[in-house]
DNA sequence: TTGTACGCGTTATCAC
DNA sequence: GTGATAACGCGTACAA
């Protein structure tokens, strides 16, 4: 900075000036500066911004599993908009149970001053404790997941009408002996899911206590084991003839568990999903499910967070969850008999 | 750290001392100030820090497509190993063509000395130009692709072999005549596994030059695209037998195609991808393909840009490709009649 | 062995 | 409008 302010023949503070566009400059330094910028191709060096102005505009990212596609297009989405914003997106996995030194790194790093913020991504089974500590260190925004009490800022979708919808396709086609596989019963989207199942079926005319239900962690395999328990629980003529799995990863589980019994998807037994990770449609049969605006909702929590970061004792803004979409396929077909 | 001194009744160089390990400290003011931190809670501040010690231990990890499930393992990979070593990983999409400013996003935050160097997961089609801007701001490492020509180091898998053994195995299925969807032929991997193929179909006696070759550019639809085309230059009773696909992906939109047009696989058309996502397994028929150990490659890369960011002059690594395994199921059965 | 003082690259506060 | 200059929080020669 002091060579470009050499080059243009004015001190550093113009310079300072020119860049931030604080404080006023006449026309002719101005572009004496911008030239000599360009030509010594200068950059202003960030770890110093940062020291002066006690922030940097880094945003964390905490997703369990990108290889689930659903997280993976939330993450992209939060890149997205923040790399709009001149800001960089940290990626943290969150620590591997047992792995962890005393204190979670991701705790570590925004205390440390290198994170202005971050936004959650819950999906897994619990609420790591380390979440207390980070909502104190900075602003914390949840996508994807609600934690009740915590009173954070949230993106979400509507995950009951949602699952309401789904069911109420499974019904419409004629299904009345069904198995619900749910989500880790500490989350709230998989009581949102659950909530809306049971609505459609309450007003199917379905008694909603005696659905067989099991419950997975939203993982390929526990969907896998959910099926199994629960065509086991179902023998004979009243054999479940429709499984409404909480996402798509447990349909998928679901399925396999099925076809290794010689039962036909959707002939024997039709299967839904929820998410719409992108190889839903790729499956055979293609998996019914219901699409969550993933990619808006990580740029809206991007969106939130740089307004929370703006102004820092915003209240929380109304949570409304964002829409749905069914996405009908041929994963359901009426019961045979 | 000033308080931290206070607190210890000692200087503040002290507590640096005390924190970094150099200089010598006497162990009875060494406790006081590990106490005074601990009471504290005090963390440096890494701005600061990174502002003296001219670097920040941050890389950036370049993808192209966190929604290819293959890509989103290597940067698992990436961020595991760099966790541990206490350093940042800052994602970054590559620019979109035509949305850019001037200047790529990337160039700017190295340039701008927030990250200590970077792994580019190039995949994407082609070769941006800002590399060589990269290359000269600060260590950068490949993963998953060669870029001849730039002398970058680079973590690869066994592209070659890979190739050689899926379609040595579709050969010794009894398929006679194969189809070939390629990858990008700008990308080295492309080269590699075009070569496995036709090395292993020569020693079958097959005239390489003899077979039909579409390219797409590793994403579903293109694989489709490239199926059409292929399956409608061999028409008649010398209909293609098996897809020999240079990703999942493609693999995954050839199969469409095929159904679309009421061909089955495998039963009429075998097909085979790379790279075993873990969804291959789930397809119906499971899909046959090539195992990369895609979590170890990005482990690795991060392994191989720390010991970069030590050593700068050091000379890069004898390249060795990690080693792949041939994935056999059931999306390859012989041919009938 | 410990403390003092300076510099890292910026920005903000003041005088001019 | 412009330019000195003092922070920001840390590392580290150097003096004590």
């Amino acid at each position: 900075m002091k060579d470009v302010a050499r080059h243009a023949s004015v001190s550093v503070s113009t310079v300072s000036y020119v860049l931030n566009g604080t404080g006023p400059v006449s026309q002719e330094r101005r572009e004496r500066v911008l030239e000599a910028v360009k030509m010594l191709s200068y950059t202003p060096n960030e770890a110093a911004r940062g020291l002066r102005q006690r922030s940097a505009p880094t945003v964390g990212l905490i997703v369990p599993d990108l290889t689930n596609p659903y997280f993976a297009m939330i993450a992209e989405g939060v890149e997205r908009y923040s790399s709009e914003r001149d800001a960089l997106v940290v990626l943290c996995a969150p620590e591997v149970a047992g792995t962890s030194s005393s204190e979670p790194t991701t705790t570590r790093l925004l205390r440390s001053q290198r994170l202005s913020g971050c936004i959650f991504l819950s999906g897994a089974s619990a609420v790591p404790r380390s979440l207390m500590e980070l909502t104190e260190l900075g602003p914390v925004v949840l996508v994807d997941e609600l934690l009740p009490g915590f009173g954070l800022p949230a993106v979400v979708s509507d995950n009951r009408s949602g699952a309401r919808a789904v069911a109420a396709h499974v019904l419409s086609m004629g299904h009345r002996r069904v198995g619900i596989i749910g989500g880790p019963s500490t989350l709230w989207s998989s009581h949102q899911r659950l909530a809306g199942y049971r609505e459609a079926f309450a007003s199917g005319g379905i008694e909603p206590d005696s659905i067989p239900l099991e419950v997975g962690d939203y993982r390929q395999e526990s969907g896998f084991d959910a099926a199994r328990l629960l065509m086991a629980r179902s023998a004979g003529s009243d054999r479940i003839t429709a499984l409404v799995c909480a996402n798509d990863l447990m349909a998928v589980g679901a399925i396999e568990y099925l076809r290794s019994q010689s039962l036909r998807v959707p002939e024997d037994v039709s299967v839904v999903g929820f998410d719409d990770v992108p190889f839903a449609r790729s499956l055979t049969p293609r998996l019914t499910t219901v699409r969550q605006p993933a990619h808006d909702m990580g740029a809206r929590a991007a969106e939130l967070l740089f307004s929370l970061l703006e102004n820092p004792d915003m209240s929380p803004p109304d949570y409304e969850p964002l829409p749905v979409e069914l996405m009908v396929r041929d994963s359901v077909q009426p019961p045979r008999a």
